[in-house]
DNA sequence: CGGTGCATTGATCAGAATCAATGATCGTGG
DNA sequence: CCACGATCATTGATTCTGATCAATGCACCG
């Protein structure tokens, strides 16, 4: 299986004070966790086990059982599926406090890779599943993250439907943009960790395309 | 399964049918009150209305106030998404049995029309959701349909971003068909509600494209 | 009938893909 | 420290798929 790092602070008592494990998460407002009171949390922590992957490692493979489920707490993800001659769509691009997983089904409907190095909050889903029953504010929360999730879905056919090139790297620009400000992040200059054959691959584009067009645009700044 | 579906095989019995409004329904089982126990189907009741539209009307629009969820009880819709310049992307048709507005954010993200004759139980957002409060097991219902639609789009991403027409016009077809099975209609041959333009809009093509994508197929189905 | 809306077929064009080469950056080992 | 190779990005030349433009066919309907 994944090459994943075994190394882990051993999950102390949670009520413990600055030993929690989530003490220092620096997503913990924006993540699904935000929702849970304390002794909710802590039943969420006994059953998380903390991963790292490093540069290009599989995350999850589509079409695999569905046995987990994450929380991105550092890095970036490419999510994408491949037809059987090597074409790829990478669906969407995860960051720092996006759920992994939110397609609940028996297996999962697309792959996931690190970009650079990531670390993950793992859920086993069997467990996961049981807190959704006796939490439905949890449940309520990742209906919001899913209905979150559709609307960029519809918004990306959009664009690949619909758009020309230059729209196409527009809007994927701008989408970015508009993340890093909601994570509070810089918004300009735009950090891309991703190259440009996985913005190609998000925008239905070359890479020539994609080069091409960031070029024409720089030209046009200058002028 | 819940024990409504011992009792619900058959679908019409007149003499009890006047006395409760789903009796007649031939989606029952199929639509999210599948999951409803009796008292609570009477809730759900309580606050629906029926609604019709023709040929061509909006049912709902891009961007306005979200105040109604509905299921598509009779009839076929298109959704879509308009540029400012009127290229269109249409994200989905839905069926008899199908949910319309499980994007539960404020405003809708897309436009709804009724491809002919359209019924549809309308339900007001706000009660709406405080009956998935009362019963967590709609709201993981709905947590599934979410599920399946989000899988759903990742599947059209890949078609619009990777795919050529042929490959679009047969995947399409092939969707039809499937979706045609499973609710146990006819798969063969497979029925075209929406018009060339519209199958045009839905993967991305020109009406002449997939007119001459479906007159090769014949060719060859001929030979 | 003639008219209207949709589907089909044909001819040409253009945007992006493909093929090909060069340039830039980085890590590694001599 | 520099040379080398590997990887990724940029730029250029050519091709090709599907769009656009245009005309005709077909069914339905007042």
């Amino acid at each position: 299986m994944s090459a994943i790092d075994m190394q882990q602070k051993p999950q102390k008592r949670p009520d413990e004070g600055d030993l929690h494990p989530c003490a220092a998460c620096g997503i913990r407002d924006m993540a699904i966790c935000s929702v849970l009171a304390p002794d909710e949390l802590n039943q969420l922590v006994a059953i998380t086990r903390d991963v790292n992957f490093s540069q290009g490692q599989t995350i999850i493979d589509e079409g695999e059982q569905a046995d987990f489920l994450f929380n991105l707490t550092q890095g970036a993800i490419r999510l994408y599926k491949l037809m059987a001659d090597g074409r790829r769509q990478i669906t969407g691009f995860l960051f720092e406090g996006d759920f992994l997983g939110i397609a609940l089904n028996e297996q999962y409907a697309y792959s996931a890779e690190a970009i650079g190095e990531v670390t993950l909050c793992r859920f086993p889903r069997q467990k996961f599943e049981v807190m959704l029953d006796e939490f439905p504010h949890l449940e309520k929360r990742l209906l919001g993250v899913a209905s979150n999730e559709l609307a960029q879905a519809q918004d990306q056919m959009l664009l690949l439907g619909r758009k020309t090139a230059r729209e196409k790297v527009v809007s994927f620009l701008s989408a970015l943009s508009r993340r890093a400000v909601d994570r509070e992040s810089d918004a300009s200059p735009v950090y891309l960790p991703m190259s440009r054959a996985d913005i190609a691959d998000n925008v239905a584009a070359t890479t020539e395309t994609v080069s091409r067009t960031f070029t024409v645009a720089l030209e046009r700044v200058r002028s």
